[in-house]
DNA sequence: AGCACCTGCAAGTATTTGTTTGCAGATGGA
DNA sequence: TCCATCTGCAAACAAATACTTGCAGGTGCT
């Protein structure tokens, strides 16, 4: 994911999901290859509430994916893998994806 | 300011300062250049008051810089200038990034 | 003095985000 | 059956953020 990709909002989004220590460790995590819900839990040393809302915000984000497998064991494991991005962030790349932000309040209507 | 410079728990600062449309819009107005709050506010069509709150953040994120101005017609303005940046946000470059986190909650001890 | 500009900040509230707790369903093996 | 493993989610509470309102201080011009 490229960051010319983005609107501005989405790229809000996006920094608003990675502006989060727990986050960031749950991506560094991944970054060294997929895993699933409970063994990550265990190996962040979280609960697996926890865990859960941030990977759904990560997912949200687009920065990670997950997929169903089923273990040998029977067992249903849900695996996460990283959704690969490249951002390079500049004033001037915020500048452009400012242009895209949706309206809101902010502007246009002083009293 | 790169990325290989800060460390994980400025880096969440900064993340979280940018993922505001607001300050996005700040800083978009400042890529084209320096700007007093006043008028920087009447462009931007919000209050002064909201206009400093973010300011101030920009500030304490290091991503801006303001120094006060006297006028030619004696009032004090204050400037504020883009403090230039570029941070490339990839996976590993987040994974390095939150090797630095400090440890507060979560890490080391499940019960 | 009164008005038009400039600045700054804190208190109170509204809104969003983060976290825990508790419950529920499924499989396989002892 | 009971235990260990996997999953999911919502309600309730805690904490951090965002925003408004209101006040205060300054200069210069009419």
């Amino acid at each position: 994911m490229e960051l010319s990709e983005v609107t501005g909002d989405r790229l809000v989004q996006i920094l608003a999901t990675l502006a989060n220590p727990h986050r960031m460790r749950i991506l560094a995590a991944l970054a060294g290859g997929q895993d699933y819900v409970s063994r990550l839990a265990r190996e962040m040393g979280i609960s697996r509430a926890l865990l859960q809302v941030h990977l759904r915000k990560l997912e949200a984000a687009g920065l990670v994916t997950s997929r169903l497998v089923l273990s040998e064991d029977g067992k249903a494991m849900k695996y996460y893998d990283i959704e690969p991005f490249s951002l390079h962030l500049t004033p001037e790349a915020l500048a452009a994806a400012a242009l895209s932000l949706t309206a809101d309040q902010s502007q246009g209507d002083r009293k």
